[in-house]
DNA sequence: CTGTTAGCGCGTTCAA
DNA sequence: TTGAACGCGCTAACAG
């Protein structure tokens, strides 16, 4: 079907206005507005008219002057750090479904976990006065902080826990996840962990989380390698290289993301090392990857489709007019689930 | 850092406008304009009383009129299937930091590689009046076509070339991926090709390229095999066990992504087959795992990066009032390149 | 079901 | 360097 030739229609009036369809059709503007944004009030014959003129004159819908009219945008603004993790393409691609469905669009903004940008962002974004906003953890600057506050438009943080989220939030605690993971990695009898991280404050705090726990039992964490974001598995193998270079003896490397994982993993096969009898590996994320290495990733599963879908799902529901008895809480925990497949 | 307790400040006026502002800082709400959008045309005194009456007043910018009066909206659309394939996660994040640095933002919409998606898409991302738009593929509906080619901001198709770009293109041929494997994989001395595909346009025309070159040979393939977008690892490995099941003798599979041959990989490598003597895989995309799985995989490398930033940069090109002889021509091919490893 | 009136708050244009 | 007048095109509110 392609290459297609141009086609011979020639370009319509364009900037047709809703006067000149009105005109068209015999009607007035403002019937041929309802026509267009709610056809159920315009009689079956009227409407018909008002189809026809509209492809007459090329008409395209212009909300610039509905926005300015009325304040209300239809327009939802997802801010977050990147969207080279898998776990945030997965966070966009749900909350564009969501939204998309309840006639809402998406203004993306990448902060590069870079919390002036993020101030940057917010302040650009909010001259498009829009109907609701995502942003991706707890952590603003407090200019961000005052101006979201002041605002009366719903906001969902994600991707974490706070007990002074600026509205809505849906996440789950990585201090908890430092801490199941202290748990149950003592439990396997690990006793020597070094630590992988990218340069992420949400991965910061559970690493925190985890060395808090492990301390309670009068461990220490040997080594901790940072690299900066986005990971890559060729960060992930030179942190490791560097750990295992400065600690020989680590038993267990806990990583930032699966990426770095397995990254790590990739380094220490290829120094003969097996895995997890020699070193053991873990990764967060739990992508798709994750089972499907050699040996499989144990993994930290949390779920980016699912904090999209659910944050962009109690924004609508607050625009929608959802009775707040009917709506979901404020605070909405995911959860995460450590799931061990051979490498630990 | 975190968690914060509430700030202590209460919410300013909201919604106030220039002429609040202008009024607390005793001048006019045109001077206000000024003052915040081409200060160097404002007195520095004028200039420091209006920033202060903008603290004091929390006055924040407000575009919908602006639009409405001037038609300019600063948004720059970006169309794509899914953002859930690294290469166009790359794309995004490539685009979306030109079109940062230049002053615009990004409205982004997917379309699930589905032509009548796009086509509503379109619709909608029109009536917010976009300087500028960047398309996924040459393949849209009539409607599109003549919709966008009736107006008149820049627009980039990206990731294909086509002799009848709607406007400018950004891309590779994929018949000619096609070709070039072909070629190539003829040296190496395979003859019995399988194809393992995602359905997916683009895809669909690398392999038409693919097999028109053997026919050439007088070589057909021996097997294809489709599953749907989005690929995983999974659908990789099942599709390699179906094209296995029905033909144990094929020499080579070639891949539609790298997702799809890492899975078809994992698939044969279970199977004890050796790679790639007993079975040879090529991937498309060339991500960074390529270069990390077991045996390294071969891949066509594909610059998601550089398409996003090249088309980003067309249309600031444009927008800005570049003089056309120094604008980057309206047909830029980005290439590709064969990239052996080890798994062919 | 359809029409009339009025106003949203900026930037543009021109004048001072 | 600053200001006054105007208009962008739609929809809310009310009337018929």
């Amino acid at each position: 079907m392609d290459p297609v030739p141009p086609l011979p229609d020639q370009p319509r009036i364009t900037n047709a206005t809703l006067s000149d369809v009105a005109r068209a059709a015999g009607v007035s503007a403002i019937t041929v507005s309802r026509a267009l944004n709610q056809p159920h009030l315009v009689r079956p014959g009227t409407l018909a008219k008002i189809q026809a003129a509209v492809r007459e004159t090329g008409y395209a819908k212009n909300r610039a002057p509905a926005e300015h009219g009325t304040d209300r945008s239809k327009l939802v603004a997802l801010i977050l750090p990147t969207v080279a993790n898998p776990i945030f393409a997965d966070m966009v691609q749900a909350a564009s479904d969501k939204l998309t469905d309840a006639g809402y669009q998406l203004l993306l903004g990448l902060a590069s976990y870079e919390v002036w940008r993020e101030e940057i962002l917010v302040e650009t974004v909010l001259s498009r006065r829009p109907d609701g906003i995502i942003l991706t953890g707890t952590l603003h600057s407090d200019n961000t902080r005052r101006r979201l506050q002041s605002i009366s438009i719903p906001i969902v943080e994600t991707w974490d826990l706070t007990p002074f989220p600026i509205d809505m939030l849906v996440g789950f605690s990585h201090e908890e996840v430092g801490n199941t993971v202290a748990a149950r990695m003592l439990t396997k009898g690990y006793r020597r962990f070094a630590i992988l991280t990218a340069d992420d404050p949400r991965a910061s705090r559970r690493h925190l989380g985890l060395q808090a726990a492990l301390g309670r039992q009068g461990i220490e964490v040997v080594a901790t390698d940072v690299v900066p974001t986005p990971a890559s598995l060729q960060l992930g193998r030179e942190g490791c290289a560097r750990l295992l270079a400065r600690h020989p003896d680590i038993e267990l490397v806990i990583c930032s993301s699966d990426t770095l994982a397995q990254g790590a993993m990739t380094e220490a096969v290829s120094r003969g090392l097996r895995i997890p009898d020699d070193l053991a590996i873990l990764g967060f994320g739990d992508l798709n990857f994750a089972a499907h290495t050699y040996p499989p990733l144990s993994s930290v599963r949390v779920d980016g489709s699912l904090i999209g879908a659910l944050a962009a799902h109690a924004i609508v529901e607050r625009l929608t007019g959802v009775p707040p008895a009917k709506r979901m809480p404020a605070v909405t925990d995911t959860g995460f689930q450590l799931i061990e497949r051979g490498s630990t």
